[in-house]
RNA sequence: GGAGAGGUACCCGAGUGGCCAAAGGGGGCAGACUGUAAAUCUGCUGGCGCUGCCUACGGAGGUUCGAAUCCUCCCCUCUCCA
């Protein structure tokens, strides 16, 4: 079916959620020539512990695969050794071959979460990067002008800043591009701060007497903060190997803003499905509580498998809704001295909290239970030889055994 | 090489001799409410043997009864000029 998929099924659901497309008439062409495409990605060789941020590339990859066309992961050992200029120019150290063969395999466990790893090429820009001499590398440098390089945002700031600007760093978006030349790429995804990058390839590709290469970018999603993209750094991440407990949660608390925008980027729901959808949260027919709950299963169930999700949501209505107790509860053992020790003193010293202070705190702002009694006594003491089932705020919960 | 600006708590950022554990915002946490760890509102947010004590404003010294604030040296960042 897939390449009879009629032309503009296809392309409504590629460019869902897009952020540019340059040129949709090229990719229509593409489209009916009802060959298979090249879809090409790079992805940096360095630190592959995916978010989801990560996933909506790999999620466009998917549906391309899905249509039936030919997607090649490539790992960009060769350019990652380079560094991309984008955003901050740190010079990067090179990778041993054994870190990128790791962080590789890395990557495939994670990616064939979502991709079919039956269907999905996997390459190295080395291969073809490191091959070349001095006269190819030389005739690449031919192929482009200052000026044009200068176009480039980040050049031009920079350029205009009198910073630091290396030829090396000119050579990135090249070689990038010849990775398009080299794989005869039909379109290639990347980030909104990638296209630069990906029309060079375009450039290349004609230089080259190529067919240029489709270039589609996707948003940066927004982090868990629904502001500032997602990363690891910003603590506004969802890692796709994170408990289901915790990507289910993490999905939960998402704003009923950010859960439409999480369904548009991440979700699996056809285009048809996703309007239905925002129309009946609009119209109120749809809650969105019970909106937002699918979509946590739909991805927990994704990275985890579906019993996993159906667990978490049964977990999280469990706790939040009917205020009950988790299945699965921390234990904590504290040996004391004497016979009794001071709740304060306990939260402590089972690193329930991290300092007697946050205990204190945290008992006079009523947030703490012990036994399903809340308390307020910061001068509470609990005997040993007992186990406690201590609550912390609304969603943490410990059993703790003292013992002397 | 020259000129200037600046380094304050998790982050941004006020504060220029005592009223400063340090304004304000963000973030985080808690409570109320709820539809959920949404939204909104309120409170808390250095540590400890907690009505007090200790540590803290780039680092090391010094002045002073008393310093984030004044002085000296050092380290680092940024801007402009060459």
């Amino acid at each position: 079916m897939h390449t009879m998929t009629d032309i503009q099924t296809q392309l409504s659901l590629i460019k869902r959620g897009a952020a540019e497309l340059i040129l949709e008439d090229e990719l229509i062409k593409k489209l009916e020539t009802g060959k298979p495409l090249r879809i090409k990605a790079g992805f940096d060789p360095t630190a592959p512990d995916l978010h989801l941020g990560h996933t909506v590339l790999i999620h466009k990859l998917k549906q391309f695969q899905e249509l039936g066309h030919h997607v090649i992961f490539l790992i960009g050992d060769f350019t990652g050794m380079i560094g991309d200029p984008t955003g901050k120019s740190e010079t990067r150290k090179p990778l041993t071959k054994e870190e990128v063969a790791k962080n590789a395999e890395t990557y495939k466990t994670q990616i064939f979460k979502i991709l079919d790893e039956k269907k999905t090429e996997i390459v190295f820009n080395s291969q073809w990067l490191a091959a070349m001499n001095v006269i190819d590398v030389v005739k690449l440098g031919a192929m482009q002008t200052v000026a044009r390089m200068l176009e480039r945002e980040d050049f031009k700031k920079r350029f205009h800043n009198q910073q630091d600007i290396t030829i090396l760093e000119f050579y990135y978006p090249l070689f990038q591009a010849y990775d398009s030349v080299y794989l005869k790429a039909d379109v290639e995804l990347g980030g909104t701060d990638q296209l630069f990058n990906l029309l060079m390839g375009r450039t290349l590709q004609k230089r080259m007497g190529q067919e240029p290469q489709v270039v589609m970018t996707m948003p940066l999603l927004e982090g868990t903060d629904g502001v500032q993209k997602m990363s690891k750094s910003l603590g506004n991440y969802i890692g796709i190997t994170e408990s289901p407990g915790e990507i289910f949660g993490k999905l939960m608390s998402v704003s009923d803003e950010l859960m439409v925008r999480y369904y548009e980027l991440l979700s699996s729901l056809s285009n048809g499905e996703l309007e239905a959808l925002k129309d009946g949260l609009k119209k109120g027919a749809v809650h969105p509580r019970n909106a937002k709950a699918r979509l946590a299963k739909e991805i927990v169930a994704r990275f985890h498998g579906n019993d996993a999700a159906t667990k978490a949501a049964s977990e999280f209505d469990k706790v939040f809704k009917s205020k009950g107790i988790p299945e699965e509860i921390e234990e904590k053992t504290v040996v004391i001295q004497s016979e009794a020790i001071g709740i304060v003193d306990l939260l402590k010293r089972a690193a329930l909290t991290p300092s007697t202070s946050e205990a204190r705190r945290l008992i006079l702002q009523g947030g703490v239970s012990v036994e399903g009694e809340k308390i307020t006594d910061i001068n509470l003491r609990l005997h040993a030889h007992k186990d406690y089932l201590l609550k912390l705020g609304k969603r943490r919960f410990a059993k703790v055994s003292i013992k002397n």
